[in-house]
DNA sequence: TATCTGTTTTAGTGTAATCTAATCCATCTT
DNA sequence: AAGATGGATTAGATTACACTAAAACAGATA
């Protein structure tokens, strides 16, 4: 096999990789300053950590410009991402946790659990394929589901949908979310945006209008479930 | 209330106040040779340590003599013990764990989690009173049960006991006193002991007669069920 | 009482991670 | 084309924790 050693990642190491696949899974580059917002650091602490990274080969880096995973980067950020949503999901499920209060205590033990841990979890409950979120869990291996999934602050108007992506950090905003029934698997139908960055107003399918603002509308990820074929 | 700010403790110090804690159960002082080896970190480390922990007034430190822990410290400590010992609890009845291989484990996480989600453990077990090696679990308030208990060891021939704590750390013997049926709540006779730290010979109620070695027979704690009263 | 022994402490380094202040440089504006 | 602007980087300090090597000390022994 490969991987010749695979020292230990440290705690930061591991959130650095995780805010950096996060920044660039869309775009190609992570920007350094984008990376210290993510993680509540200074600019120059992500120099720093941005050298070490890419020493150790776990990322690569153009000066000035911003910052890539390498493969055994994204292997290690994808093993992170995976822990966190097996965690959540198991927190949710088997221990009363409400979906906006789970993202702290996984985000503490996602360094410390063990791989056997989080595979005895992922057996318990039956090998989960999203979180509570609706995110996708990456597999064990290190693949994860590529849905093309469409911002509702970007939706057409007219477009029919079934909501599939509540991403928030805030607890605040996702009790808010599923309050107004926003949750993963609820079809809507979006039928009018106002203009200059306003309010998009949806159909919930069986339980009434909703009107979302701006903010909020480009955290809930749908799939296109249209008219056609 | 009291506890006016309580800085958060970092892994070191909770992993230091925890050796100490159970250095110090028995006799007064822990060494600072005795806490190094325990902690696997040089007597220097240990010294630097202890400064900063008296300044801290998690610890009383008599230069020379060794260190003792302070209410403060002393509640600091069984906090940890509570969360190692319900992980250990919860890993073994929830998520299918040995009772060998959950201490690691258990050492890992209890840095990690939060008071909520020990709590939310416990209430799922129906707050447990003993771990499954048999040592008592604090409660939340931070009392812990102090039966006094016989070392195997050191358990006069004749003795009528119940086996009640299982002390190892290595998984390897713990998978051996398994095997010999040597689990807590089992009944046992002592019935020889050689001399020169000879091995202790005894009688397992119903399941036949086992010889424990002296360095094995220090790790048994039981209770005297003799004949009397 | 003087010395030996082993433990403890001090002194000085190193690494991981952070910070602030100062400098550098790519790009946008005029 | 020349600045101005703002994000990125370097420089230098700090904290927590570990280490090795050297000094200091307490208690046992002669």
């Amino acid at each position: 096999m490969h991987a010749v050693h695979e020292a230990p990642l440290t705690r930061s190491v591991e959130d650095y990789l995780k805010v950096i696949y996060h920044l660039s899974s869309q775009g190609g580059f992570a920007a350094t300053s984008d990376i210290a917002a993510r993680l509540e650091v200074a600019p120059p602490s992500v120099s720093g950590m941005v050298k070490r990274l890419s020493e150790t080969g776990l990322i690569e880096h153009v000066p000035y410009r911003g910052v890539q995973l390498t493969q055994q980067g994204r292997r290690a950020a994808l093993k992170m991402i995976r822990r966190h949503r097996i965690l959540e999901t198991y927190l949710t499920q088997q221990l009363g946790y409400d979906w906006d209060g789970v993202h702290d205590e996984a985000e503490r033990l996602e360094h410390a659990v063990s791989d056997q841990l989080i595979e005895r979890m992922a057996g318990t409950l039956g090998d989960p394929h999203y979180d509570p979120h609706g995110a996708p869990i990456p597999t064990a291996a290190g693949d994860i589901e590529e849905t093309e999934l469409l911002i509702l602050a970007e939706a057409p108007v007219g477009a029919v949908l079934e909501l599939r992506e509540v991403e928030a950090q805030d607890p605040a905003r996702l009790r808010y979310f599923a309050e107004q029934g926003l949750v993963p698997g609820v079809g809507l139908t979006v039928t009018d945006r106002q203009p200059f960055n306003g309010p998009t107003t949806v159909l919930l399918h069986g339980a009434g209008v909703r009107v979302v603002g701006r903010e909020l509308a480009q955290g809930l990820r749908c799939l296109d479930t249209g008219g056609g074929a």
